[in-house]
DNA sequence: GTCGACATGTAAATTGTTACATGATTTA
DNA sequence: TAAATCATGTAACAATTTACATGTCGAC
C-alpha cells in the first residue's frame, strides 16, 4: 500500500521518530517525555501526538507493534522512518539554520549518535560552529555600528543574542573535544 | 462596532504590535523586519504577516492610518493594542515561562521600555532571574545523577540546555545592573 | 469507592505555510 | 525596457490547540 504524497516531516514528527529510533513507545509514553523532559517545546496534549502518529503511520515511518494482552499499542520506526531520520541528520547545515534554527540542529544531534558515524557526526558540529560564527561576527558587527541608536532594551535584546550564541559557539568546541 | 469574541493574541501578534507601538508601518515593513532582523522565528511570508494584521484590525488593535496619496498603507496601534501589550508585559511570569519560553520572555523584554516604568521592568528580570535559577538548579541535579546513564550525544545536548541557562541568568544580571 | 494517573482518541476552530496572482515603482 | 524590488493580497492545504469524550487501573 503505497502513498502518492510525500511526506516532509515536522519538526514534531522528527522527534518522535527520534525517539523511538531505540525503543518502541506508547502515545502516552511520547506525550509524557515531551511534558517532563526539557526537549523541544512541543506540545504534549493528546490532539498533537495522537494524530501525528496516525500520520506517521499512514506514510509508513512508524507502525503499530504487534502486542497480544496489553491494551496499550507501542509504536516501532519503520526501515522507511529510520531512512528519514538519517537523511535529517546528513542534511547539510544552511546558512538559516544557524540564524533561526539552533533549537532544530539541536534535535538533530541529540538524536544522531546511533545511526550517523563518528566522523559525520564531527563533521555536523565543526559545519554548526563554522557557520554560527560567521554568523555572530555579522551580529557583533551591526551591534558595533548601531547600538548607540537602539533604545535600551532593544540593545540588551541584542546582547542576549550575541550572548547566546557564544555559549552555542563554546559547546560546539566542548562537544567536539568530547567525540574526538 | 464591538467584538463579541476575544482574542487571545499569539506571539506574532504580540510582535507586530511591539513593533508599531512607536511608529506606525506598513505590512511590507514590518515582513521586512522579520526577514531580516533576528526578531523572533516568525514566518515573513505575506500569507503570515498580511492576514494577521487583518485579524488584529478586526479586534480594534491595530487601525489603518489615514494616508493620502500613496498606495502604500500603514497601521498604527490603538489604545485597546497599547492595553493588550501592556498587560502582556506586566503578566506574572510562570514556571513554564522559564522552562519553555525564553525566547517569548526576551520578547516581551524588548518591548516593554517604554509602556512600563522602570520598577516594573527591574522586577521582571528580577522575577525571570527568580525563576530560571531554581529550574536550572532543577536540571543541574538532574544531570548530577542520571547523566552516567546518558548516550553521550544525550548528555551533550543536555549539557547544551544547562549552558545555555547558565547565560540567561548571566544576563539578566547584567540587564539588572544596567537598568537600575 | 473515589481520586488521580494511565491511556487513547475526535471535532471544531484557528493558525500558519506554500504557492499563486497582481500591479507599481525603481534601477541597470 | 527588462529585471528586481516594493507592495498587497487570496486560496488550498496542513498543522496545532483547545476542549471534549471515554474507559481502565491502582492507591489510599
Amino acid at each position: 500500500m503505497k502513498n502518492n504524497k510525500i511526506i516532509k516531516p515536522t519538526l514534531l514528527d522528527y522527534a518522535i521518530l527520534g525517539l523511538i529510533q531505540d525503543q518502541p513507545l506508547s502515545g502516552y509514553a511520547i506525550r509524557k517525555l515531551f511534558e517532563e523532559t526539557a526537549l523541544g517545546n512541543y506540545s504534549s496534549s493528546p490532539g498533537t501526538i495522537y494524530p501525528a502518529l496516525h500520520r506517521l503511520q499512514k506514510f509508513e515511518l512508524v507502525e503499530k507493534q504487534a502486542q497480544g494482552e496489553t491494551a496499550k499499542t507501542c509504536f516501532k520506526i519503520t526501515t522507511n522512518g529510520i531512512l528519514m531520520l538519517k537523511n535529517w541528520f546528513l542534511k547539510p547545515i544552511e546558512k538559516t539554520d544557524v540564524e533561526k534554527k539552533t533549537s532544530e540542529l539541536l534535535l538533530r544531534f541529540g538524536f544522531m549518535e546511533t545511526l550517523v558515524n563518528k566522523k559525520q557526526r564531527i563533521n555536523f558540529l565543526t559545519s554548526f560552529h563554522n557557520l554560527l560564527n560567521s554568523y555572530a561576527k555579522e551580529l557583533q558587527e551591526f551591534y558595533n555600528k548601531e547600538s548607540h541608536k537602539m533604545p535600551l532594551h532593544g540593545r540588551l535584546a541584542f546582547q542576549y543574542g550575541i550572548d547566546s550564541n557564544k555559549t552555542t559557539l563554546k559547546w560546539c568546541k566542548k562537544a567536539i573535544s568530547q567525540l574526538v
